[in-house]
DNA sequence: TAGACAGGAA
DNA sequence: TGAAATCCTGTCTA
C-alpha cells in the first residue's frame, strides 16, 4: 500500500468539512461510510460537501459508533491523507460523551453528576446559569459518589477512574441540566434508572396482517434492539432514522411489544393518529379498547393512547397553563414515541425535560431541525441509536429508487421587467407563477403516459389556471373531505391519471401513492416540509418514481432549489439538472 | 349528539 | 423572506 493515495472520493478538510466527490467510483461507498457521523451540508451536482460537528459525532456515538471506527472510514477513503488535528478533533469531540455522567446517588429524590475531567469541571464550576440546576455535595450533605459508587473511598476497590467534581441534581432537573450542558458544549451520559410503566401485554401478529403477510424486517428489529440495548443503566432512550417508506410504525411497535408496557404515542396531525391507531389493529393483538385516541375530536386515555402535539400544546392563551398536559400524568406510560421527532414543538421539550425516567423513542427521516434544536432532540428525547444505509435498503428492493431532475425554464420577456422591478417576495412569486411552466408540466406529463402523476403547487391562483388547462382535479385546502375522498379514490382507479394539489400534499397522508410529482412552485419552507411532502408521494413501489421541480432560471427560485437539492440528497435520491429551452416545450 | 363553521395559533 | 395549510376550541343549528 503506497503511502500517498491519490484516488478515494473523500477529501478531508482542516476545517472539518469533507467534500464527496461523486465522479469517483467509490462515492456511493464512501457517502455510507460517512452518513452516520457527517452532516450534509450542500449538494450541487459534482461535489458534496459534509460536515463533522459535535452533534453529528455525538449521535453517532450514540449509535456505538467510536472515534477510531469514524477515522479509519475517513482515512479509508481519503484521496489526501487527513491533517492531523481532524483526527484530534474527532478523538476530542467524541470523547467528551462519557465525560459528564448523570447517575443515582442515595438520595431517592435527587441524582448525581460526576465530571471526569477538571477542565470541563472548572468551566461548569464557573457557569453561573447552572449554579442553581447543580448544587454542591457537601450542602447537601451526602455521600456524592452515589450508591454504588465507592470512588471517595480512600483505596475502593472499583476500577473506576476518580471524577473531577460531582454534583447532586434534583430529580425534576435530570432534563433540564442535560439540556443546559448540551448548549454549552457538553453531553451528558444518563445512566439514572428508568421508571417501569404500568404493564400491559401487546403481541404482534408477526404472520398475517390485513395488507398482506406482516413480517417484522431485520433492520427493524436490529433498530429496537439498539434502542433498548442490554436494558441496563443508559439504554432505553433514544431515536431511530429511518427513510420514508422504511417501515417506523414497525419499529415502534416492535418497542411496545418488547417492553410491554403503557405506551403513550405522540404524531404531527390527526390523519397520522388514525394510521398508528389502523396498524396497532392490524399488526397486534391489542383489544380495540385497550387502544385509544386523543385529539381535539376524541379525547380517550387507554392502556395505548395516541395523540397529536397540537392537542398537547394547546391553551386558552399565552399565559395560562397546558390543560393537556395532564394526560403525561394519567397513567404510569413505560414508554413516550415521538413520531416525528424533528418536528416537536418546543412546549413537549419542556415536559420531556420533566419525563427523563420514562423509556422513549424518537423516529425520524432526518434529525436535522431549521431551528437548531437539534440538541434538544439529542439531550432529551436521546442520541440516535440508529440508522440504515440508504443503499442497503434500496438494493434489498425495501425502498424504491427514484430520480430527481430540476427543470430550468426561462422567464418569459414580457414578465421581465416586471421581476426586475420587485421586491424579493415579488420576484419569487412572480417567478414561481412563470406561466411558460404550463407547457412544461404538459411535455412532462406526455412523457409518462403510464404513470399516476400529482401536480403540485403553492399558489392557488396558479394551481386553478394549470387544473384547467391539464383537464384535472384540484385539491386544495378548501376541498372538502368527501370531495377529496372521490377525486383520491378516481385517481386510484386510474380514471384520472393527473391530479392538482396544493400545499395539502404536505399533511394529507390519505394521498393515494403516485409514481411521478411535478413541483410548479416551491416553498420558502424547511427541509421538513419537503421531506414530508416527497416522503408522501415517493413511497415504495414497483415501478421507479420520478420527481420533477420547474425552476424559472436566473431567478431567485434557483436559490430555494438549492435547500431541496441538499434534502433530496440526504434522501439518496438521484438528482439531475436540465436545461430547457422555452421553444423546446412550446 | 353530530355536524358545520368561525376564529386563533403557529 | 410569504402563502396556504393544519388542528384545536367553542358556538350554533338541526
Amino acid at each position: 500500500m503506497s503511502q500517498a493515495i491519490q484516488t478515494g472520493a473523500l477529501i478531508v478538510q482542516g476545517d472539518g468539512t469533507v467534500l464527496l466527490d461523486l465522479h469517483d467510483s467509490g462515492a456511493d461507498e464512501a457517502r455510507d461510510a460517512i452518513a452516520p457521523f457527517a452532516e450534509l451540508e450542500k449538494s450541487p451536482e459534482h461535489m458534496h460537501t459534509y460536515r463533522l460537528t459535535p452533534l453529528s459525532l455525538w449521535n453517532a456515538a450514540g449509535a456505538g459508533l467510536d472515534a477510531e471506527e469514524v477515522l479509519t472510514r475517513l482515512h479509508r477513503h481519503a484521496r489526501y491523507t487527513p491533517a492531523e488535528h481532524i483526527s484530534v478533533m474527532v478523538r476530542d469531540t467524541v470523547s467528551r460523551f462519557g465525560k459528564l455522567v448523570l447517575e443515582a446517588s442515595d438520595d431517592p429524590y435527587r441524582l448525581t453528576l460526576l465530571i471526569y475531567d477538571e477542565d470541563i469541571a472548572a468551566e461548569i464550576r464557573g457557569r453561573k446559569k447552572l449554579h442553581t440546576l447543580l448544587h454542591p455535595v457537601d450542602e447537601s450533605g451526602i455521600d456524592a459518589t452515589g450508591s454504588n459508587g465507592g470512588t471517595s473511598e480512600p483505596g475502593g476497590d472499583t476500577d473506576r477512574p476518580r471524577p473531577a467534581d460531582c454534583f447532586m441534581v434534583k430529580l425534576a432537573d435530570r432534563g433540564t441540566v442535560k439540556q443546559e450542558l448540551i448548549h454549552i458544549g457538553y453531553p451528558v451520559k444518563d445512566l439514572a434508572p428508568l421508571r417501569e410503566g404500568d404493564p400491559i401485554a401487546i403481541p404482534l401478529r408477526s404472520e398475517r396482517g390485513v395488507g398482506g403477510p406482516f413480517v417484522v424486517r431485520d433492520y427493524q428489529t436490529e433498530a429496537v434492539a439498539a434502542l433498548l440495548g442490554d436494558r441496563g443503566p443508559g439504554t432505553g432512550f433514544g431515536t431511530v432514522v429511518l427513510p420514508c417508506g422504511a417501515g417506523k410504525t414497525v419499529v415502534g411497535m416492535q418497542a411496545m411489544s418488547a417492553l410491554a408496557t403503557n405506551t403513550l404515542v405522540l404524531t404531527t396531525n390527526v390523519a397520522a393518529v388514525h394510521q398508528w391507531m389502523d396498524e396497532l389493529r392490524d399488526k397486534t393483538e391489542l383489544a380495540p379498547e385497550d387502544i385509544g385516541e386523543y385529539t381535539g375530536d376524541t379525547k380517550n386515555i387507554r392502556p395505548i393512547t395516541i395523540a397529536t402535539y397540537q392537542v398537547l400544546v394547546w391553551r386558552k392563551d399565552k399565559d395560562s397553563e397546558f390543560p393537556h398536559f395532564d394526560i403525561f400524568r394519567k397513567r404510569k406510560w413505560g414508554l413516550i414515541i415521538y413520531d416525528e421527532v424533528h418536528l416537536l414543538p418546543a412546549p413537549v421539550f419542556r415536559v420531556t425535560a420533566e419525563l427523563q425516567a420514562v423509556r422513549r423513542l424518537g423516529l425520524t427521516a432526518t434529525l436535522v431541525r431549521e431551528d437548531g434544536r437539534e440538541a434538544d432532540v439529542f439531550s432529551l428525547v436521546g442520541p440516535k441509536r440508529y440508522d440504515v444505509p440508504w443503499k442497503e435498503l434500496e438494493s434489498r428492493g425495501w425502498i424504491a429508487e427514484a430520480h430527481c431532475h430540476e427543470i430550468r425554464i426561462d422567464l418569459p420577456k414580457q414578465d421581465r421587467s416586471g421581476y426586475a422591478a420587485s421586491d424579493k417576495r415579488g420576484k419569487f412569486r412572480i417567478a414561481s407563477i412563470n406561466p411558460a411552466k404550463v407547457p412544461a408540466a404538459q411535455s412532462i406529463i406526455a412523457n409518462h403516459p403510464e404513470d399516476h402523476i400529482l401536480v403540485i403547487g403553492q399558489y392557488l391562483e396558479q394551481l386553478d389556471i394549470i387544473a384547467a388547462e391539464l383537464n384535472a382535479p384540484l385539491i386544495t385546502g378548501r376541498t372538502p373531505n368527501k370531495e377529496r375522498e372521490r377525486i383520491y379514490r378516481e385517481f386510484r382507479e386510474g380514471k384520472t391519471p393527473v391530479i392538482v394539489v396544493s400545499k395539502v400534499a404536505n399533511f394529507a397522508i390519505d394521498l393515494p401513492d403516485a409514481s411521478v410529482a411535478v413541483q410548479i412552485s416551491g416553498s420558502f419552507g424547511s427541509r421538513q416540509e419537503e421531506a414530508q411532502r416527497l416522503g408522501r408521494i415517493l413511497r415504495p413501489k414497483k415501478r421507479n418514481s420520478h420527481f420533477y421541480t420547474i425552476v424559472s432560471r436566473f431567478t431567485v427560485e434557483e436559490e430555494f432549489a438549492v435547500n431541496r437539492q441538499r434534502f433530496l440528497t440526504e434522501q439518496g435520491y438521484k438528482y439531475h439538472i436540465d436545461h430547457w429551452d422555452l421553444g423546446a416545450v412550446q
